[in-house]
Parts: structure tokens; C-alpha cells; sequence
DNA sequence: ATAATAACCTGAGGGC
DNA sequence: TGCCCTCAGGTTATTA
């Protein structure tokens, strides 16, 4: 569910709790996620989490001792609810707070993941080898130019490629696409100089809109006190196959591109 | 090395 | 109502 902005508010949202507090216990109802949930996380116990970042999509949990790492797969979210709240459904985690309250990680489908290092985090396994991020100075045209050079892979799959450039997913690969008038299709190779630079800044702007408007909800995804985002009423094009471009009123295409369901203008996109 | 495919898992929605 | 199928915000592992 999550992609970058997602995550980013969740972890915004979750840092003001985390940081004023200290780790009371570690409640894990059930540790199967994509990897099992190591039994080194309740080393979390007594430890105050001295900072929330973000890497890619995974959310960083820093303390003295060692870090965790948390990522929220296709359909996990995260709550700061009263220490004393039932849990219910895929509540699979609780962190839970010597101030009264607790963060706890819903994921239906189980595809994120919670692990604990003690190494710098950024030389984890999952980490070390991702691309940069969209939103700094290190993702610019010309990078994505000259990385491309010669691939022949369809461009939205390819800047959707976490070795390309992190955070971009189906939704905002298949906007941003659209806002820089490239059609999703195009091998990477073939993407000009000009459309790259034009393709940067699109990811960059619809990332920061999304970011602002406390990112996309679809069917589950809720901000940390509940909310939806409100970046939904901004798509224009994901999710609308089959309906008029908002440019144009061309019927919008649909196709299946790395498997992932791709929505275009055939007609603004090329 | 690159590109395409399968896999992990649950739930919602459509068609019959 | 129930069954079967397809689809869903991600990423790794496996295969050509």
C-alpha cells in the first residue's frame, strides 16, 4: 500500500510519540511477516528511540544499542492508539510506550517486515545497495539520463527499479509519467535528455504534493491518528483506465507493465 | 548484467 | 449465499 509519501507520514507522525518516550515492551502477536520478526527486537525494551528516519520505504528506529528497521509491504500501516486498546485483525506488533501509549502495525497481507540491526544501518543487506533518493540533490537528470543509456526495459518499470531511484511505485510512477507526457511503454534507453530532466522533476513534485496532502489512500492506508490522505483526489490517471484523460478526454489505456497494471493518455503520452 | 516471471499473503469485488 | 477468478500501494528470488 505505502509508497514513499505514505511513509513518510506515517513516519512524521509516529517520531513525536517515539522520541518523547521510552520502549515499555515489544508485543509480537504474530512474527511471520516477509521475513520472521527476529527475537533480537526486544532489545528495543528499555531503550529511547532517539530518532525516526526514513530510507526508501523503510522506516528507521534509532536507538543507543541498535536500530529497527520497518517496512510496511503493500498493505501495512501504523496507529499511535492508548496503551490499553484492544488489538484486533493483523495487529501483528505493538510498541508500547512508558507514556501511556503504544504504536502498533497492522499489515493484512503480511508482506512488510521488522528487523533489528546493531551495524549503522545503512549497511544492512536490504539497504545498502538502493538508489538515491527522489526528493534530494543526488536524483537528477542527467544521473537518470546516463543511467539509462542503452536499457531496453519499459521506463515505468525501470524508474520503479530501487536500484534506479527508491520510493517510486505503481501510483506515482504511473502520475508522474503522465504529468512528464511519456508514455509508460518507452524503452528506458530511448528516453531523451530533455524528457528525463522533465520526468525528474515530475517525480519530484507529485512525491512533494502527495507528501503534503498526507499522501494516498485507497482502501486501507490511514495516517498514524486514523485519517486518510487526501492525495487520492489528485490522481489523474491511476486507477482510471478506461475514463477520460483530464487533458484531453482521450479514453485512457490500460496495460500490464512488470506486471503492474499501468494507466496512460495515448494520446499526451508518448 | 539485464529482463521477465514467480513467489510471498489476505481480502475485496465481479460474474455466474 | 457461495464459488471461482482477478486484482491490489512491494520486494526478493529464480529463471532465461
Amino acid at each position: 500500500m505505502p509508497e514513499l509519501p505514505e511513509v513518510e507520514v506515517s513516519g512524521q507522525g509516529i517520531a513525536p510519540y517515539l522520541t518523547t518516550s521510552r520502549v515499555q515492551a515489544v508485543v509480537v502477536r504474530n512474527a511471520r511477516l516477509r521475513w520472521p520478526i527476529p527475537a533480537e527486537i526486544q532489545q528495543l525494551v528499555g531503550q529511547h528511540i532517539t530518532r525516526v528516519w526514513r530510507r526508501a520505504k523503510y522506516l528507521l528506529l534509532e536507538c543507543a544499542n541498535g536500530t529497527a528497521i520497518l517496512h510496511l509491504g503493500m498493505s501495512g500501516s501504523l496507529r499511535v492508539l492508548p496503551a490499553d486498546t484492544p488489538a484486533g485483525k493483523h495487529d501483528h506488533v505493538d510498541i508500547v510506550l512508558a507514556s501511556g501509549k503504544l504504536l502498533r502495525l497492522n499489515d493484512p497481507r503480511r508482506f512488510g517486515a521488522l528487523l533489528w540491526t546493531t551495524a549503522a544501518p545503512l549497511t544492512h543487506p536490504l539497504l545498502a545497495k538502493l538508489g538515491p533518493e527522489p526528493l534530494s540533490d543526488d536524483f537528477q537528470a542527467a544521473y537518470l539520463f546516463a543511467h539509462s543509456r542503452g536499457r531496453r526495459c519499459a521506463i515505468k518499470p525501470y524508474v520503479m527499479d530501487n536500484h534506479v531511484v527508491v520510493g517510486v511505485g505503481n501510483i506515482y510512477a504511473s502520475e508522474a509519467l503522465f504529468n512528464a507526457g511519456i508514455d509508460p511503454r518507452r524503452a528506458a534507453g530511448s528516453v531523451t535528455q530533455a524528457q528525463c530532466a522533465r520526468l525528474v522533476a515530475e517525480i519530484k513534485t507529485v512525491l512533494a504534493a502527495a507528501i503534503r496532502q498526507g499522501g494516498t489512500t485507497l482502501r486501507d492506508f490511514s495516517r498514524v491518528d486514523g485519517k486518510p490522505g487526501y492525495f487520492v483526489q489528485q490522481l489523474q490517471v491511476y486507477g482510471r483506465g478506461g475514463q477520460p484523460c483530464p487533458q484531453c478526454q482521450t479514453t485512457l489505456s490500460e496495460v500490464r507493465l512488470g506486471q503492474r497494471s499501468s494507466v496512460f493518455c495515448p494520446h499526451c503520452q508518448q
